[in-house]
RNA sequence: UGGGCUAUCGCCAAAUGGUAAGGCAACGGACUCUGACUCCGUCAUUUUCAAGGUUCGAAUCCUUGUAGCCCAGCCA
């Protein structure tokens, strides 16, 4: 008995946990916080893309793993930038890759009036000041690596005339520029965004949600913070270029006497070899006309990998891959393929579909004459059932799957060989025809009834199969398929500012469908994701429209080195 | 240049002083009604950025270097 208990033990799945998690463990056993609460807290000023995907599965997954809560609140302290078509699209994006935030959806612009409160509590405790200095002015205070900074010379207005100045500067008393509120910290710190940061500037503007309200607005250091704890999260979870930022973040939640203060861990942002990730480089491939809008499925925004045929469960288990540590890193682009591929295999039904024809008479059958073959949606799960294809005397194959003169290795249609139609039956090349180009217009072949798929016919082997359509039944579409958009390894810009685009990223081409896909023609394109699979597109997905996600069979291309 | 962070296979990434997990990719081979899938095998021992040191024992600790990333917005 006791052994069994043991090989039971053993044989669990041992998981370690990344760091964040033996973070969380650790202060939970130690008691510094009794609950998990996390957060995503986007600013809405463009798409999400992957790497925000991984922050999001993150924080709403370590969520749940502790029995948590996860909330999406809006980093909206900026009303240059952003736009009520982003919110909408980050709340869509969010709610598609699953991660459940029930009503928790909130707004830094609606911590406004709080936020003005601390404020107040740190100019009364002498650690706030009103200054006066331009923005270039203050620059020159902060000095620089090498430089320690000078205080300014208005840090020592009386609480009195701070109280007033900014309250004069919510008024509206002053214009954009001319005067912002200070943390009072040190400016000889090593640490530059210790030296006297702004937390408050003016800026008479209209906001998303506040309107008019406000012309003063808070800093991100200042109300990062304050949103967390307002929130009651406990792990705020944010990437490696806020390291430096974690004393403020401290020290704000401190001064301003907040209980239980949230804590803040860093982990390193997501890269993909040979796509554009990053916010500001999908906007301007999106600005520059380069791609055709935010869901081009050559980008890696949610939009794009959606239309491309990426489901939520597949970018979960990209994340989940990938894993979470302080090191940054780029993610090997097949990796994610592999996740899609993995999810869609048993899923989803498989059709067929001949992108680049050439005509295939079979000689010896019925001239007129139409077939409905059953066949199989998924090879590999037989409960998704089958559907009738028709068959006849003319098909279209793909124009790779045959051969004048084949090198070695070549098992597909050639003069003299046997190959499987796939759900049908085999065929024999008996000849061909040409243009005055030498080019294949025609192959020739003769089948043979008795191995009509089904039959279990075992007399004779082949070594190849191919796919195929059925010539007077087939649907014409137009199928865009995409590649990679850039080859360069971060996705970053070249020094001279440029990018090193693929000029393939994008192929048109028209292809013979069976009559089960003709209405992609609606939809309009397949997409490329890899050997041999290709994905529906259904751009209209996320509005409640079926998603389609079917797979597409195709051979993948015959490698000479092989 | 001051400060912060990082470094383990081609790419991610475990290991918490006890003798280098796993996945992706790649490469063999088997199987196959999609050259896919699946399955089996190979893939860090002059080994963990380098060089020294401590220790019975070091990827882990110490010392000194090297390389990369981030910070000098009234952006987030």
């Amino acid at each position: 008995m006791a052994e069994i208990v043991k090989t039971a033990e053993e044989t669990k799945e041992v998981v370690s946990k990344h760091f964040i998690e033996q973070e969380i463990d650790k202060d939970l056993a130690e008691g510094v916080y009794n609950h998990v609460q996390t957060r995503f807290p986007p600013e809405p000023n463009g798409y999400l893309h992957i790497g925000h995907a991984k922050s999001i599965i993150l924080n709403s997954g370590l969520a749940k793993e502790y029995g948590g809560k996860f909330n999406l609140r809006f980093d909206d302290t900026n009303p240059t930038k952003e736009k009520t078509e982003y919110v909408e699209s980050i709340i869509a994006d969010v709610k598609w890759l699953g991660a459940e935030f029930d009503d928790r959806l909130f707004f830094a612009s609606d911590y406004f009036e709080k936020m003005y409160e601390c404020a107040v509590l740190l100019i009364k405790k002498g650690k706030a000041f009103v200054c006066d200095l331009t923005a270039e002015e203050i620059r020159e205070y902060r000095g620089d690596f090498n430089t320690p900074g000078k205080n300014s010379p208005y840090r020592d207005r009386s609480v009195e005339e701070n109280l007033k100045m900014f309250e004069d500067m919510r008024n509206g008393v002053y214009k954009d520029g001319e005067k912002v509120l200070r943390a009072k910290i040190d400016m000889a710190s090593p640490n530059i965004n210790m030296r006297d940061p702004v937390i408050y500037r003016v800026a008479h503007m209209h906001h998303h949600n506040t309107g008019d309200k406000w012309c003063i607005y808070p800093m991100y250091d200042f109300t990062h913070p304050i949103e967390d704890a307002i929130e009651n999260i406990t792990h705020s979870i944010c990437t490696l270029e806020f390291e430096d930022h974690r004393p403020l973040y401290d020290w704000v939640v401190k001064e301003c006497e907040f209980e239980n203060p949230p804590r803040q861990i860093e982990f390193a942002k997501l890269y993909l070899t040979n796509v554009v990730t990053g916010k500001r480089y999908i906007k301007k491939l999106v600005e520059d006309g380069i791609v055709d809008g935010w869901d081009d499925p050559r980008l890696v925004s949610i939009a794009a990998l959606r239309r491309r045929g990426y489901t939520p469960e597949a970018l979960r288990m990209f994340v989940d891959l990938v894993g979470v540590s302080k090191a940054n890193s780029s993610v090997d682009y097949a990796m994610l393929e592999y996740c899609i591929r993995e999810d869609l295999k048993l899923k989803k039904p498989r059709m067929m579909a001949v992108l680049d024809p050439i005509k295939l008479v079979i000689d010896n059958y019925p001239e007129g004459q139409t077939e409905m073959l059953p066949v199989p949606n998924n090879l590999e799960n037989p409960e998704m059932g089958e559907r009738l294809v028709p068959f006849s005397r003319e098909l279209y194959i793909e124009r790779e799957d045959f051969m004048i003169d084949p090198p070695k290795k070549y098992f597909r249609l050639f003069p003299g060989n046997e190959v499987r139609l796939m759900s049908a039956y085999f065929v024999t090349c008996t000849g061909y025809e040409t243009d005055e180009n030498g080019n294949v217009t025609v192959v020739h072949c003769t089948y043979d009834p008795e191995t009509k798929s089904g039959l279990n016919f075992t007399a004779r082997k082949v070594k190849g199969t191919i796919h195929w359509v059925s010539a007077p039944t087939a649907g014409e579409v137009e199928c865009r398929l995409y590649e990679n958009i850039v080859d360069e390894e971060k996705g970053k810009l070249n020094e001279d500012g440029s990018l090193n685009l693929n000029p393939n990223s994008k192929t048109i081409v028209k292809a013979f469908v069976e009559p089960m896909l003709m209405d992609v023609k609606a939809y309009d394109s397949f997409q490329f994701v890899r050997n041999g699979f290709y994905c529906v597109d259904c751009k209209d997905s996320v509005e409640g429209k079926p998603v389609y996600n079917r797979i597409v069979s195709l051979k993948s291309s015959f490698k000479l080195t092989k």
